[in-house]
DNA sequence: TGTACATCAGTGAACGCGCGTTCACTGATGTAC
DNA sequence: TGTACATCAGTGAACGCGCGTTCACTGATGTAC
């Protein structure tokens, strides 16, 4: 059934983004084709190029939708939390949960996307995308540290960043092995140790 | 020029493997063809299966050459270091430089190799290779702690190895921004005040 | 030590398949009157 | 409001290409005598 109203149009266009947010967080940007992300948006795929001009810039779409649905879970439980310390544990949290390690695909980018990122050529729109997106990330964890000084709680909220990721990234590499759920507690005892220091 | 001395035999396996333990780690699992693989040895595509079975088998013996280069470079370290918290430094300042950020063919297989395999299946090969890689190279860290407690120690030793990984991997990601030395700089900062710390 | 020949490591063409992208086509949408 | 028709979103076949894997072949290796 061909020629679909301009609002089904955007409604597919937006469904499409969704679907490969989920979709290459769960098997990579180069584990994916395009009729695997048009196909998961109930379209085949010849139908693609007349909404994004290449997959490299859908990727980039569905790398911005993966840091903007990270973005406001985050700001949400800032605005639910009593203070910036129980929001930043709240993050932990949800960050190490065995859950998240457990659906990727619908877990932060900054864990699920950047080894993918890593490997794109320098010019690539999703690496712009993927440093906006953490940019905007840190500034929500920059804003939970409380040490009075920008400088250090810059640092503190990129080096907690890593500590997530890293854990995550980890844990999901061993999932069959005891490792995994060893590694998530460890990170989340240094993370909430420091976290009641300051 | 076929049929070649069994010794060469065995030093053509060797250089697939070593070829391929650098490629793997540049390029990803799913970003590298058995073609690249054997040309980088010197060799063509067709002889590939008179050494291994599959694609997935020699990701695993390339992921394990890979481990084993990074824990004999840790030990040389450890051997090398006046104290067990100089030799966790050495470790730490090497693992997180830029020039392991920019050779990633090079570098430690946790960092550039944790999101390839965390997409692997729960039986491929690799995922048991890496488990066990990760194993040792965390054996090596946990006896750098000296808390005094091997509990301690050991949930040490797995945060170190989750933030060093972290940083790395958003240093990659983001490399062509001003935000990849800073992840560095913030996590080597934390890693090493912990490192005085005890 | 020298010869005859079976073995088998490596080659390169070929297998079926799926990739990203293009394009002729279809027919409902949406506009001009 | 009703009709005529140009537009264009989506379809599915097709493009050239590269993938992992197989296989008939080659000829140096290595063994049996």
């Amino acid at each position: 059934m061909p020629r679909v109203s301009k609002h089904q149009s955007e409604l597919n266009r937006a469904a499409i983004t969704q679907a490969s947010s989920r979709l290459l967080r769960e098997r990579g940007i180069v584990g994916t084709s395009v009729a695997d992300l048009m196909g998961a948006a109930g379209l085949t795929h010849g139908g693609f190029y007349g909404h994004f001009d290449s997959k490299d810039e859908l990727a980039a779409e569905a790398c911005k939708a993966a840091f903007a649905a990270s973005v406001d879970r985050w700001k949400k439980r800032v605005a639910e939390a009593h203070d910036p310390g129980a929001a930043r544990s709240a993050i932990i949290d949800a960050f190490l949960s065995v859950k998240s390690r457990n659906t990727p695909g619908q877990s932060c980018p900054t864990s699920t996307l950047a080894g993918d990122v890593a490997r794109e050529a320098a010019d690539a729109p999703i690496r712009a995308a993927f440093a906006t997106g953490l940019e905007d990330l840190l500034k929500i964890l920059e804003s939970l540290q409380g040490s009075g000084s920008p400088g250090i709680d810059r640092r503190a909220a990129s080096a907690d960043l890593a500590l997530l990721v890293g854990a995550q990234v980890l844990a999901r590499a061993t999932a069959q092995s005891p490792l995994s759920e060893e590694i998530l507690a460890a990170a989340r005892a240094r993370l909430l140790v420091r976290g009641s220091e300051s």
